[in-house]
DNA sequence: ATGCGATGCGTCAATGTGCCGCAGGATAGA
DNA sequence: TCTATCCTGCGGCACATTGACGCATCGCAT
């Protein structure tokens, strides 16, 4: 029998930026095979397809990072894919944590189809990075902090606005914001 | 024969920063031993001595090339060191490529020498529990963060301003009110 | 002396924040 | 099933902070 195609696998349940994808990344050449929830992962990760994708994007928009939690067993079921995390929430810290629990690259919002593909061909650590010609903002500080917190509290938005001494209504308004570039 | 005791290795080259670090180190418990710069890794990675660091803090803000170069020689001399990263100029993609590279944690300044023991045991990706520590006001991070940035520019107010991306008119007016607050 | 950048400060409009309240969803126990 | 609790999203409003502009002053090097 012939060799099965290579695809590649989407875990996100943002319906229409799945769709969008799916389809840009059709355009490129990549067909995509797509689940929509934790729970979808979950009974594919029980019984996985015999045919296995070569690329995982794996979006960890929800709420809390339940994504994360799927990480170590999709790098096991996938032991050889590329796999990239995806998310509109970056932080710092997410993103130690994803790569240590065996993510490839780690990716934030927006991106385009062309940056995700790139992100999974690109894996090699550039050295040559050197650090950005300016600290951390202020905002972009405040911003990783929360993150920080909001994990810690398993995305609980009123126990980390208590825990950061803050208005529940007010981290509720800087979390509605999603970019927070500098 | 006598077990030698445990040290850390403090790679900086931030002078005040540096001896700062190694008193509140030593406080707590740990014998520092310092490098300046990346000349002085580079000679202590040819010839490394007979007693090994147990823990390693790597500041990324070595002045020349980046600290990153440093981190693959570094996990080879050291294959059951704990090495933690650190920068000022934090980012996700420096901090996805030091986690690749094998540091065992990233963490971006301004961080306490509590901060840095602390991302150095707590290694475990976030997802179980939580650290039950007290997480900083976002308002208090931020007035570290500025006071850092500030020193760093010899008390400009408005090279920090311009560096942190914000107004020199709000800066001033920060710092105009003493109390910092929570 | 002249130019340049830093500083302190006033003003005003645009944003942001503290605080209250309400309705709906999820959950645990009676 | 009913009920008490906690969390969440969101409207609204008064007050606080910020962004942007301008201006006078000061130190410093040319």
């Amino acid at each position: 029998m012939s060799e099965q195609q290579a695809y590649l696998l989407l875990i996100d349940d943002d319906e229409s930026f799945g769709q969008l994808m799916v389809r840009a990344l059709a355009r490129r050449g990549w067909p995509v095979e797509r689940l929509h929830n934790a729970n979808a992962v979950e009974t594919w990760l029980d019984v996985p397809p015999p045919h296995l994708p070569e690329r995982v994007v794996l979006d960890l928009n929800l709420a809390g990072d339940s994504g994360l939690r799927l990480l170590p067993r999709l790098r096991e079921v996938l032991p050889d894919s590329k796999i990239l995390v995806l998310t509109g929430f970056a932080s710092i810290a997410t993103a130690v944590d994803a790569i240590k629990l065996g993510a490839d690259n780690y990716l934030a919002k927006p991106a385009s189809a062309d940056d995700i593909l790139h992100a999974l061909d690109d894996l090699e650590p550039n050295l040559e990075q050197a650090a950005p010609e300016a600290p951390m903002s202020v905002r972009r500080l405040a911003w990783e902090h929360i993150q920080r917190v909001l994990a810690e509290h398993d995305g609980n938005i009123s126990a980390t606005a208590r825990a950061l001494n803050m208005h529940r209504r007010t981290l509720q308004r800087m979390l509605a914001k999603k970019p927070v570039s500098r």
